[in-house]
DNA sequence: AATATAAGGTGTATTTTTTACACTAAGCAA
DNA sequence: TTGCTTAGTGTAAAAAATACACCTTATATT
């Protein structure tokens, strides 16, 4: 959320809460703002939708601009319209998350293009400070949602590089989660779901004994599952 | 979705889905449209969202104009900002469903007061006709979203008499989840849970054996759920 | 070459949950 | 009194979830 343009016919925006995953925790982007108000506070990246943009084009907008990426996964989750929310006025925005590879991907994140903000960093979701606006509100809310969804829904690839190992799966599952899961249990679990291609590769560069990588596999997902997959302990 | 005022500055508005539980059917409240665009076609009821109003507020309007409620059960769903669903301009809805208890209750769904409309109806979603501009859509979504929720949350009493039966509440989940359930394995679940309190009450005016009446226990399931509901069978 | 280190990888027994399934009881109406 | 209609109930089998510990493998260190 920014300072006001000075023509619009509507106050909408789109802001973004992007996930990343790396070095086993969860981080989100964050911008630091240069420009009242809330000069200096990190904030969810995110700005207005022009006059004939669709929302959905909009946050694909935003996020390439934050990122540099497109194609990305990216799901509307709330819409804020308290009034009060916004110092300068009523505005509304459309909140959407997304999840980026950052895994061997340190560099995603390069300088913001959008003017009011100083630059961006990806932010463990421990360390997360009091951000800008409502947009506490907005992370906590996407979060709560994705909790949700990582249970019964895929979504944990769209976070993991292409190829990667069990272990980093079940981090990511413990991360968003936020509880310990069996090894063995895990194990047993994902593999039974069959949705993952055992890859006859390695993990390297590691200074122990590298794990097995393996693939989601989208066909194999189609096909079995009218079920859902289901993750707790 | 209905004409454009004269003046905006803002083309938000607020689509409800409102469900009603009755004879065994799911049914939702349409307003049958009497002017252009759309005129004759059945409709959500909805309206713009005053410059100064937050969100929430206005759907509370809408259901309160809709049905002569207030204090209803409500809820936020998505939001639809393609370009080009509404034929007069870009206009960004805001769409929420809610819970009606209609049992014993016909006469809920008046005359609407909005202008625009000729009648309101409770529509079986069995017979749900074509909708005008992208309600069916958002009808759609609508039902995904309450078929997911009441698996794990108790919305279900929304819709439900305060006092029910075991039947009454099981034909609910029946309807909604599109399937077939056992009924001793429901009665042994729903009961397990312990959210109910059982009344020293029974049915009336029923020709046949009188049923047991029940109430869902706000004290109790505060009690026992950090855990969820979850039905499927 | 031997050893230490660190993560990878694996199976079984127990408990809990889910499922399948059919008859008697109660109340009202004719 | 009989018939009709829905209420109400238990158990056994199958499936899923849980708890739990040790050997293997690759690299790094001496």
């Amino acid at each position: 959320m920014e300072n006001l343009p000075e023509h619009f016919d509507s106050l909408f925006s789109v802001d973004c809460v992007i996930f990343g995953f790396d070095e086993g925790e969860l981080k989100i982007l964050l911008i630091e703002r240069n420009e009242a108000p809330f000069n200096g506070w990190f904030a969810l990246p995110g700005y207005f939708v022009e006059p004939i943009e669709a929302i959905e084009t909009a946050a694909q907008r935003i996020l390439f601009e934050s990122t540099g990426l497109k194609g990305i996964f990216m799901e509307q989750f709330y819409t804020f319209g308290a009034l009060g929310r916004h110092p300068q006025g009523r505005v509304i925005t459309v909140a959407y998350y997304a999840m980026i590879r950052l895994i061997g991907n340190k560099e995603v994140a390069p300088l913001p293009t959008a003017h009011f903000a100083k630059r961006a960093v990806w932010m463990s979701i421990k360390d997360m400070p009091e951000l800008a606006f409502d947009h506490s509100r907005i992370f906590r809310k996407s979060f709560e949602k994705i909790k949700n969804k990582i249970s019964y829904q895929p979504i944990a690839f769209e976070l993991l590089p292409e190829k990667f190992t069990l272990t980093q799966l079940q981090q990511l599952y413990e991360v968003v989660l936020n509880k310990k899961l069996d090894k063995r249990n895990f194990r047993k679990k994902m593999l039974a779901y069959d949705i993952l291609k055992e890859l006859d590769e390695k993990q390297k560069g590691v200074s122990y004994r590298a794990a097995k990588l393996y693939k989601f596999d989208k066909r194999k997902y189609a096909k079995n599952f009218q079920k859902e997959l289901s993750f707790t302990r």
